[in-house]
DNA sequence: TTGAAAGCGCTAACAA
DNA sequence: TTGTTAGCGCTTTCAA
């Protein structure tokens, strides 16, 4: 009886009768092998059941492996289409997925991003870290990343975003459509929202900031912070709301919108009386209970091009790619006629 | 000027004037290893800014890399849990988690498992496959397996698991409590919840059926087959409704709870009119708008669970553990009394 | 407690 | 087209 070790390369060689750079050639589809060798060789692959190694093709070639940075809270939906879209583009492929999480740490997920180097994965796709833009560039230039959700344009990597500025303002001339003039925005932290950081909800805080003025609204300017959660989005709204009643609520996403949502409806507001707006049109804003306008950008969609674009870089394109998603408004009944406003 | 490779062990070595055999000690906190000799071999690691090149490693001992293999539709908040637990575990540690989505093929989940093999990864975490236990047992020969969710129990593999008897018996209790005698019961396809996968689907849907013979409503067992996705579930909630109007539907989980009332709420029937009940209490249904009577288990705990008993079994454990989550029932608005039934 | 040496399974020059 | 050879960076006996 031979050991029960998992065959080999070399032991696909020794059986089919050839070298174990033939048999490493027909397993990389490689230019210079002859049909006969092939099948050969693929013959023997299938007696013994061979599976490469991965680790030790990674010691010289590529490990099959990319790495997708991503904030810590999958349970937001967004993430999820978003993290489903990738694992769609690597089906049929030899390429696999593994997850960095950023920590709750201030190193702005650059430790995430290392352990992903220290697996030499072939490529990475991060979600809109906080790391500084040379930082990453420097990352860059050993391993192809994409960047997904953040507004720099890098020539070092490739980038998908939303459009966040359109889609900021397809909001707010919604709502301001529907008369609403004490329109407050709902958004993450100053950290988060540092114009610098180019993050989707910096930008989508500026088209805020910026339609509101030329509205001739600045005074009626109200921000409010809050953490990445539902739990959190609902106290800070509570919150808001304890320190005067704004007509409408643009929340940064819909995570941020559904909290909202339930602190009204904790104090017993209907949405006719305050209007809520989200974004990213997660599954649930289509539900008829809740009825949440947002806007739609395809995070499926997003995952998927961003892995793409990888697989590409790895195939050996090298010019930068920026992709971009078009946002659309979904009005839903979240969103109604401002109520009469008893200050003016 | 050095090229500008990055450092080896050899380099680090070098740079302390020790063995390289030395500075592996150190680099896994091995045993002998004098604290002056940690200490320069730790000088020269941060010195040259040295990192272990994991594929080196997982060559001769560990990959730090643990796989979990997960349906493909992370879009159920509940797997988001879990994955968040699993992530959470993980932190602190030098492991990595590495995704194996289960394809739409008819393998089972095999070829996911495979290619997590492939990898070396030290353990794996799988999530309810369909895979037959004895492909799953020889796998756990050769690799610690946690499996999540499913219900055999292996004296190969931990497990972890949701005592879905008893929560799917609340909610039965419930609901009939409430006087309603026809229940409906909205579960996955026959495959998934064929008994001998001891899916927590076939669970559930056993103890409907077990609950209703007892219960002396037998010929009331209706038993409607949907997909996994809320869209799905609306639609055949919608088919299921057209052939007979049930006053409780009983749907295997909150994904197939949210289509059921979307279903609901199309054709204009209300809470009080036909209660539904899930099974996951995910985040929303606890929001006011949704109001989903569910029974709890602790997706991240589970997640958390699973991971640490797979490092368990990386540091030496040997038995077998059986880990098992005590369901909750929450009761919210979308369970109302039954309206009087016109057939009795 | 430390180091020397062998080799994990594969790929990439290069030679035949 | 095929094979030979030399490692990739690390861990692990085993000897000093």
């Amino acid at each position: 009886m031979a050991k029960a070790r998992t065959a080999t390369i070399t032991d696909v060689a020794r059986l089919a009768g050839v070298s174990r750079a033939a048999v490493s050639k027909v397993i990389r589809d490689a230019y210079g092998v002859s049909p006969a060798m092939r099948e050969r060789v693929n013959g023997a692959i299938e007696q013994l059941g061979y599976r490469p190694h991965v680790a030790a093709r990674a010691m010289r070639g590529a490990s099959y492996t990319l790495g997708i940075e991503l904030p810590h809270n999958i349970s937001n939906p967004f993430f999820a289409k978003v993290l489903d879209g990738a694992m769609d583009a690597l089906e049929g492929t030899p390429y696999q997925l593994i997850l960095a999480p950023v920590g709750t740490g201030s190193d702005h997920g650059a430790r995430a991003l290392e352990a992903l180097v220290d697996r030499q994965v072939d490529g990475i796709v991060a979600i809109s870290p906080l790391v500084l833009p040379s930082w990453l560039e420097r990352l860059a230039a050993r391993t192809p990343v994409v960047m997904l959700g953040r507004h720099d344009h890098s020539v070092a990597y490739d980038t998908v975003t939303g459009d966040d500025t359109t889609g900021a303002h397809l909001v707010m001339e919604h709502i301001a459509g529907l008369g609403h003039r004490r329109i407050a925005h709902l958004t993450r932290n100053e950290e988060t929202t540092r114009p610098s950081t180019g993050n989707p909800h910096a930008v989508r805080l500026e088209e805020y900031l910026a339609y509101m003025r030329e509205a001739g609204l600045a005074e009626r300017i109200r921000v409010a912070r809050t953490g990445p959660s539902q739990e959190a989005a609902r106290r800070d709204t509570l919150a808001l709301l304890r320190e005067g009643r704004p007509t409408a609520v643009f929340a940064g996403n819909d995570e941020l919108a559904l909290g909202a949502m339930h602190a009204l409806s904790d104090l017993g507001i209907s949405p006719a009386e305050t209007s809520v707006a989200g974004y990213d049109n997660v599954e649930i804003a289509g539900h008829p209970a809740i009825s949440l306008t947002s806007v739609d950008q395809d995070g499926v969609l997003m995952g998927r091009q961003a892995v793409r674009l990888l697989l590409e870089r790895i195939e050996g394109r090298t010019e930068v790619t920026h992709f971009r998603v078009e946002p659309s408004l979904r009005i839903r009944s979240s969103t109604r006629p401002a109520p009469p406003d008893p200050a003016t």
